[in-house]
DNA sequence: TTGTACGCGTTATCAC
DNA sequence: GTGATAACGCGTACAA
């Protein structure tokens, strides 16, 4: 089954004129005569003629679509995002292409070579949980497609980037805790090599610095797979609870490693905020319906979505290379309820 | 910034061959000999050469992706439809453009319209909650673009069709309410014109019907925007309680309705299930981590994505006119929980 | 004011 | 065994 569109040879023949006097008349084009583009609006118009987009894109050598990655859409970080990505590339008449790495290293390479050869304008990334290594993103940027890196970036590549403050996020999850009278704060971390880990660790370092609180690296627990699998979340705290000094507060660092922290302690009949508080990073629109309801540190998941679809447009329709790159830091914001309040 | 590519054109004048030879180089012809035939592949892999899909769908007619219209990929149920189209489409080479209505007819009508008029080969549906004029979709299809819709229905269209056995799944919900002693049940709804609330609001009847409970409308609440707004939520609920005779349960028929409702209920005051029971469709993974930890009727979002996708492809592939058409439905699950189960 | 010819990258068809 | 040419749909420089 196909489906045949009109096209302006179509128009032409039904018309009796040439096809360029068609594709100069639907284009308003100031050499044609009033009458003829009349004629020739009208019948394309009653004929519901549309231009044939990869036509254009063959010519043009742009396709006006943006790919976009990211490890996994059902996380309400990046469907936020992507909303965010949606609302600037709609306007602007850029399609948006999404795959899923499922924060696997050789999903992402797949996924990207997919869309290098998609000919995409343009590629919005937040790398996987996996990825070490950045030789296919670095190829392809080399070659000149246009990339900007949000959440997840890639240092090496030289490019704009968009991520949160993570550093003051986990800073102000970790002070508030502390102030609550909480000492032995555990941190359930993503896998150390990526930027994010290492930024929430080190924001969350620096608030138990400035309170005199020692560091104590068997606090610190890190789940490759960014919490994706309910096991590894597990693992990591069956260790953190065999420790002979318990942690009396544990600070998740992602969306995933939040929720399947809560998960783990309602299965282990650990009561949150009396046997242990939690504070995590998180998007969901419903951690204040949980039980206990969850003081978390939100991410401005669309505002980065929007913020790094103008900077890619920007890079796409350049005139020349660009050479000075931004990174912008947009701020977490730390919402506090019951989870982490110890009661009296 | 342009990102230029390597064409044939380049191999042929970099190895003295006609674009011609090259061409049947790389797609192995029999024609060619065997010494052309590795020089110029081993030319193409060196400079990473990459067929242009762009010129190919030209020539094809056909671009190799799929377009997918749901109201919110931030929403559970349809992240994971989608995981279940990208699983299929991704393994026949076919490429997904996803758009998102937000439960509007103007966007949703934009959406079709760019979809359509950016050559995909096939679209996969769920309508939005406002949609109850489907004439973009009847021209897309009359001019023969294979459609196959899924969860949200338009029976008027013949085509392919993926739901979920929505009646048996407000059904099961009801009579385990009822069989746990609960008479006034409440239903809060999706819109009237619906599909999905047409056959949940059936199933509910039933269940009623069958235990001889008297039906009263009363207690049936419709949300035009399918719960998406939190204000339409707490109106139909504020219309429920100030009833002289207030429910004792909430069936709530859709994902967004369930968790708005359950928000309101903890804004209010209202304690689940011992002020009122709760039951909802969702697919949210966080529904057992609620306060209270929800009963919910669970759709198979994964199997339906891929079905629907299976369903298109070959709607696409076809070699001629498909005309027997199948609506596959597939079982919703009940499961139970604390927010049902009224306490001694 | 309108028409002709070309090129975007590819492959199928025909010619040599 | 290889090369030239046309075609997919469009826009535009050039010709008339």
């Amino acid at each position: 089954m196909k489906f045949e569109a009109v096209t302006i040879k179509d128009i032409a023949k039904a018309l009796g004129l040439s096809t360029s006097t068609v594709s100069r008349a639907l284009r308003d084009s100031y050499e044609i005569s009033e009458d003829t583009k009349k004629l020739v609006k009208e019948y394309a118009t009653s004929i519901n003629y549309r231009p044939n987009p990869i036509a254009l894109s063959l010519k043009e050598k742009r396709s006006r679509s943006i790919g976009v990655i990211v490890c996994e859409i059902a996380n309400s970080f990046f469907s936020q995002i992507i909303n965010g990505i949606e609302s600037i590339a709609y306007d602007q008449g850029y399609n948006v292409t999404i795959s899923q790495s499922h924060e696997s290293f050789e999903r992402e390479v797949l996924d990207v070579s997919h869309m290098a050869s998609r000919s995409i304008d343009g590629l919005l990334i937040s790398v996987s949980a996996e990825t070490q290594n950045f030789d296919h993103l670095k190829k392809l940027h080399a070659q000149g497609l246009p990339i900007v890196f949000f959440d997840r970036i890639v240092h090496e590549i030289a490019t704009h980037k968009v991520t949160t403050n993570n550093a003051s996020g986990a800073y102000a999850a970790t002070t508030h805790l502390i102030e609550n009278g909480y000492r032995r704060i555990a941190n359930l971390a993503a896998a150390d090599y990526m930027t994010i880990t290492q930024e929430r660790l080190s924001g969350y370092r620096s608030a138990l610095a400035d309170k005199g609180i020692a560091y104590d690296e068997r606090l610190v627990k890190h789940c490759t797979h960014g919490g994706m699998l309910e096991q590894e979340v597990q693992t990591a705290l069956d260790d953190l609870f065999a420790q002979p000094q318990k942690p009396d507060a544990i600070v998740a660092s992602a969306d995933k490693l939040t929720t399947n922290c809560l998960r783990y302690l309602h299965k282990n009949g650990i009561t949150v905020p009396d046997d242990i508080a939690l504070v995590g990073f998180s998007n969901s629109d419903l951690t204040e319906l949980l039980s206990p309801p969850l003081t978390i540190v939100k991410q401005p998941a669309f505002e980065i979505g929007r913020q790094a679809t103008e900077m890619l447009l920007q890079l796409i329709e350049a005139k020349r290379p660009v050479k000075d790159f931004e990174h912008t830091v947009l701020p977490a914001e730390l919402f506090i309820r019951e989870s982490s309040i110890r009661k009296k």
